[in-house]
DNA sequence: GCCGTTTTCGGCCCGACTGTTTTCAGTCG
C-alpha cells in the first residue's frame, strides 16, 4: 500500500474490491474501539457491499465519477471520498493514522472466535499484543487472565479459537460441496418426536455460493431434548455454547452449526429472521416500525405487544404490505422496491430446465462413457443434452483432434439411435472448443460448423490485460460457429479470480452476435455469477444453464446454477435451454 | 457515517449466551 509514487509519477495498482472492503472493515472495527455507535454499522455495510460487488469500484469510478460511487447503496460522501483515495493512490491517510495509533493485525486478531474489538483494544493497551503469536504467547505465560473482563476460561477458549484459525485458515465453505451434509443432520432434526418443525436457515437457505455457517431452525415444546441431540451428533467436534433457546458447535469438517428452537406460533418469524440477509432484515424492521409494529425473531407485534403475525414467512410479508419474497432474493438489491411495487421476478424454477449444453465423457476428463452420462441425464429429468468434450490443445484433458471427433461423432449418433427409440433423451453433438491466447480457435471453422453446439472456452492465458483479454473473448464471439461463451469469466470461488474483462463490451457483443453466455453450474465456478447474471438480463443477452458433468453424479450441480440465476432475478424465458429442443436450436446463431 | 412514507436532523434491529461479574459488557448473528 505504500509504493505511492515512482519518480513522481503516480502508479495505479488498481485494488481490488476485496482490499478496498478489508480497509473498510477494519475502519469499522476501530470505530467501534474507540466506542462510536454507529460509524461502525456504516463502514461495515460499505464494506459488505463492496465486498459483494461483481464491478470493480475502480471501474465504477472511472465511468461515473465519484457520483456513481455516491449512488451505491451505503455509501454517501464521506465513504465516496475514501474509495477515491484508495482508487487514485492505492492508500488512505485515515486509516494510516488509525493504524498508527493502534498496529495491531487487526483482521486476524479479530477473526478469531470470541475476540472483538474491545478485546483487542484491551490486549494491546494492557499488554501490547499485536498478532496472534504474540497472544498465543502471552496466554502460554498466563498473562491474560489477569486483565479485567478476562479469566482462566477465556484464556482457554481463546487459544481453542487460535488452533482453530490456523487450521482453516479463516475460510468459507462451497455451498454445492457442503449442503448435503445439513441435509443429513436437517433429516434427523425432524425425525425426533420432540421436534414440530425444522428447516435449514441462513445463507444456504439464500443459496449462496460459499457459507460462513450453517443455521438450522426447530419448533419444539422440548427444547432441552432437541439440544442434547444437536451438541451430541456424531459429526460434531466441539460445542461453543449450548442454551435452551440457542446452541452453536463446529462439526468435525470445520464448519459451525447454529441450532435454534422456537415455539411453532413463531417458526416463520424465526425462519424469516435467520435466514436473512441482515440487510434485507433491517429494511423489514423498519417498514415494521414505520406501520407501528415491532418484528424480532418472535414475531410481528402491534404496539400493545399482541402478536399479529409469526406462524409463517407469508404472515410476515403479508402484514407489511409485501409479497412473498424467495429467500435467493433477499440480499437488499432492490428487492423490497421491487416487491412493493409488484415488480418480482418471477424466477426460473429448479424444475424448468429441459436441456443441458455442456458435458463431459472419457473420450476426454470425463469418469463416464457417453451412454452411461446420457442415462445420467435422463434420470435427471432432461430431454437433450449436449456431449461436449476438449478440443485438442488442451493437452491435460486429452482433448480431441479432429479425427477423434469424427469417431466421437458416429458414436454419439450410435447411442442417439437407440435411446431416441426409447422416446427418452436426444444427445447433440458438440465440443468444448479452447480459446488460444489471440482469441483464435483450436479447431478450424470447417470442423466446427458439423456440430449441433460449439461452446468456447478459456483454459490459459489468465492474466492478460484487461483489453487484450476482452479482445480475446470478443474475438472468439464473433465466430460463426460459436453458439456459447463456456463458464465466461473464469473464475474458481476462492481460487481463481475472474479474468479481467470489459465486462459491458462482452454483454454488447452476446447482444450483437446472438452468442449465448453461459451459467456453468459447478459449484466452485458458479459462472456467470448473479450479479453479472443480472447485468446479462438487464441488457438482453441470452443465458444457458449448464451442468458441466464429468460424472454421472454431477447433474445435481443444476440446481445451483439455477439458484445463482435466481440470485440474478433470472426468469424462465431468459434462459434458453427451458425451451424444448426444436424452439432451442432455433435460437441459436 | 448514512439516510428519508417520521425526516436534510435525528434517528439508526434486537435478542441470546458467556464469563466475570454482583448487574453487565462483549460478542455474535
Amino acid at each position: 500500500m505504500n509504493r505511492r509514487s515512482y519518480r513522481g509519477k503516480c502508479i495505479k495498482l488498481n485494488l481490488k474490491n476485496f482490499e478496498i472492503a478489508r480497509v473498510l472493515h477494519e475502519i469499522a472495527i476501530y470505530e467501534e474501539m474507540k466506542g462510536e455507535m454507529f460509524k461502525p454499522r456504516a463502514y461495515e455495510k460499505a464494506a459488505l457491499y463492496i465486498g459483494s460487488l461483481a464491478e470493480d469500484v475502480g471501474t465504477i469510478y472511472k465511468k461515473g465519477g465519484i457520483k456513481a460511487l455516491m449512488q451505491l447503496p451505503g455509501i454517501g460522501r464521506n465513504i465516496a471520498e475514501k474509495l477515491v483515495e484508495l482508487i487514485q493512490t492505492d492508500g488512505l491517510a485515515y486509516y494510516e493514522q488509525l493504524k498508527r495509533e493502534i498496529p495491531v493485525d487487526l483482521t486476524t486478531l479479530s477473526s478469531i472466535e470470541g475476540m472483538g474489538p474491545k478485546k483487542v483494544k484491551l490486549l494491546y493497551e494492557k499488554l501490547g499484543i499485536t498478532n496472534i503469536e504474540e497472544l498465543e504467547k502471552a496466554i502460554r505465560e498466563k498473562r491474560v487472565r489477569a486483565l479485567r473482563g478476562f479469566g482462566e476460561s477465556s484464556e482457554q477458549k481463546i487459544l481453542k479459537g487460535i488452533e482453530f484459525f490456523k487450521k482453516s485458515h479463516g475460510g468459507r465453505f462451497i455451498l454445492g460441496f457442503i449442503l448435503n451434509t445439513f441435509e443429513d443432520i436437517l433429516q434427523r432434526l425432524k425425525k425426533l418426536d420432540s421436534v414440530k418443525n425444522a428447516k435449514l436457515a441462513g445463507s444456504a437457505r439464500r443459496m449462496k455460493e460459499s457459507i460462513g455457517d450453517a443455521d438450522f431452525l426447530a419448533s419444539s415444546d422440548k427444547p432441552q431434548k432437541v439440544m442434547d441431540f444437536f451438541t451430541s451428533m456424531p459429526e460434531v467436534a466441539y460445542i461453543h455454547t449450548k442454551g435452551r433457546t440457542k446452541s452453536t458447535v463446529r462439526l468435525k469438517s470445520g464448519i459451525n452449526c447454529d441450532l435454534r428452537i422456537v415455539p411453532e406460533e413463531s417458526f416463520g418469524a424465526a425462519l424469516q429472521y435467520f435466514t436473512g440477509s441482515k440487510q434485507h432484515n433491517v429494511l423489514l424492521r423498519t417498514i415494521a416500525l414505520h406501520k407501528g409494529y415491532k418484528l424480532n425473531e418472535y414475531g410481528l407485534y402491534d404496539k400493545r405487544n399482541r402478536q399479529i403475525a409469526g406462524k409463517t414467512e407469508e404472515s410476515i410479508y403479508s402484514k407489511l404490505g409485501l409479497p412473498f419474497i424467495t429467500p435467493e432474493l433477499r440480499e437488499d438489491k432492490g428487492e423490497i422496491e421491487a416487491a412493493r411495487y409488484g415488480r418480482l421476478p418471477k424466477l426460473i424454477g429448479y424444475d424448468d430446465l429441459k436441456g443441458d449444453l455442456q458435458i463431459h465423457t472419457n473420450w476426454t476428463d470425463g469418469n463416464y462413457t457417453i451412454i452411461e452420462m446420457t442415462e445420467a441425464a435422463s434420470k435427471a429429468g432432461l430431454e437433450y443434452i449436449a456431449i461436449t468434450d476438449h478440443s485438442r490443445t488442451l493437452e491435460i484433458a486429452h482433448g480431441l483432434n479432429e479425427r477423434k471427433l469424427k469417431q466421437q461423432e458416429k458414436e454419439i449418433k450410435r447411442v442417439n439411435n437407440t435411446t431416441k427409440q426409447n422416446g427418452r433423451i436426444t444427445i447433440l453433438t458438440g465440443v468444448e472448443v479452447n480459446i488460444l491466447k489471440d482469441g483464435s480457435l483450436d479447431l478450424e471453422n470447417n470442423v466446427l460448423m458439423e456440430f449441433d453446439i460449439v461452446g468456447a472456452a478459456v483454459h490459459s492465458h489468465f492474466s492478460l490485460s484487461k483489453e487484450e483479454q476482452t479482445k480475446r473473448l470478443v474475438s472468439a464471439m464473433y465466430n460463426p460457429n460459436v453458439d456459447i461463451l463456456f463458464h465466461p469469466t473464469c473464475r474458481v470461488i476462492q481460487k481463481r479470480h475472474p479474468l479481467d474483462i470489459d465486462f459491458d463490451k462482452i454483454l454488447d457483443v452476446s447482444k450483437e452476435t446472438n452468442t449465448i453466455l453461459e451459467v456453468d453450474s459447478s459449484p466452485e465456478r458458479l459462472d456467470l455469477q448473479d450479479e453479472y447474471i443480472q447485468r446479462a438480463i438487464e441488457n438482453k443477452c441470452k443465458i444457458v444453464i449448464d451442468s458441466d458433468a464429468h460424472d454421472k453424479s454431477h447433474f445435481h450441480f443444476l440446481k445451483f446454477g439455477i439458484s445463482q440465476a435466481r440470485r440474478g432475478w433470472a426468469e424462465k424465458k431468459d434462459v434458453v435451454n427451458t425451451l424444448p429442443l426444436e424452439k432451442f436450436l432455433k435460437s441459436l446463431k
